[in-house]
DNA sequence: GTATCTGCAAAACATTTGCAATTCT
DNA sequence: AGAATTGCAAATGTTTTGCAGATAC
C-alpha cells in the first residue's frame, strides 16, 4: 500500500465530508492548505485561473460556501470590505501587519483567552485581531 | 453663563477638531452619541433622512470619513460586508448577539487584555469580538 | 468671492442569482 | 438519463469618484 500523498489526503477529506472532489474543489482546498494566507476570493481566483483557464469566480464563491457549510473553512472579516477565508483548524487569533499586509495565525495559548461568559452574556465564539508591525518588518528597520 | 447643552458639547467638539459644524455633521455625531448602536451607513442615513429630506448617502460617507480622519469615529468590521461605525472612546471589545443582532460594548478591564507584543510582533491595536447570546435574550428562554 | 461642503449621477467593486451548458455516474 | 456542478450574464448592494450647484465665512 503506497504512501498517501498530500493530494490524496485532501481528496479523502472532501469525500469524508460528502463533497465530491471536482478539480475546482480540490485545487481550492489545496490552495488553502498550502498557502495558509487567509486569501480573498480574488487571490484564490487569480492563482487557480492559471491552472484552470475556464475557471469562473462564481465557482470560487460556490466552492467556498460549500466548504463553509461543511465546516472545512471559516470566513473571517478583518478589515473594511475584504472577506477572507481560513482553513478550519483549532481556534486561533490573527495578526495583521499594517506594513506588509500579511496575516499571521496566533495560537490561543499565547493570548491566554478562553471566556465562556462575560457580563452575563453567553459567548459562543471569540474573534481576536491584532494589528501592528510583524517580526519580519521590524527587522528591516 | 448658561449651562452647556449636549448639542453645544457636540458642536464644540467638532470646532475643536477643526471641523466646521454643518447640520449634516452635527446630526451625524449626535446620532452616534445618542444611539451608541454601532450603526451602518444606512442606519444613520435612514434616521437622518427624516429630519433632513435632501440628505444624500454620499454625504454620510463624506462626514464619516472626515470623522475617522479626525479620530472622532472608528470603523469596525464585525461580520461579512457590514461596515459599522463607533464613536471613539476608550478602547473596548464588542459583543454581538447572534439572536437579536445588537452589538454591545465590553470594557477592556473585564477581559483583562492589554498586550503590546506577541511572538515578536509589535501590537498597535487589538480588536476583540465576542459572538453569542446576550443577557436579555437568555432571559427570554 | 473664494473655500468648503453637499448631493446627484455614474463608476467601481464585491457578491448573489438565474439559468443553460457541461460533466459525472 | 438524471443529478450535481460549472460558469456566463445579469442583478444587487455597497462604497467611491467626478463634478456642478449651494452654502458659509
Amino acid at each position: 500500500m503506497r504512501k498517501e500523498t498530500k493530494k490524496d489526503e485532501i481528496k479523502n477529506l472532501l469525500i469524508k465530508k460528502g463533497i465530491s472532489p471536482s478539480v475546482q474543489r480540490l485545487k481550492t482546498l489545496e490552495y488553502l492548505y498550502s498557502y495558509r494566507n487567509h486569501p480573498s476570493v480574488d487571490m484564490i481566483y487569480d492563482s487557480l485561473k492559471k491552472e484552470i483557464p475556464t475557471l469562473s469566480k462564481t465557482t470560487i464563491y460556490n466552492v467556498l460556501k460549500r466548504f463553509i457549510d461543511a465546516g472545512l473553512v471559516k470566513e473571517i472579516t478583518i478589515e473594511g470590505n475584504e472577506v477572507r477565508f481560513d482553513i478550519f483548524i483549532e481556534p486561533h487569533a490573527h495578526f495583521k501587519c499594517t506594513n506588509c499586509g500579511n496575516i499571521f495565525d496566533i495560537p490561543y495559548e499565547n493570548v491566554a483567552f478562553d471566556l465562556k461568559e462575560i457580563n452575563g452574556n453567553k459567548i459562543d465564539k471569540t474573534e481576536i485581531f491584532f494589528f501592528g508591525t510583524c517580526k519580519n518588518c521590524l527587522k528591516e528597520n
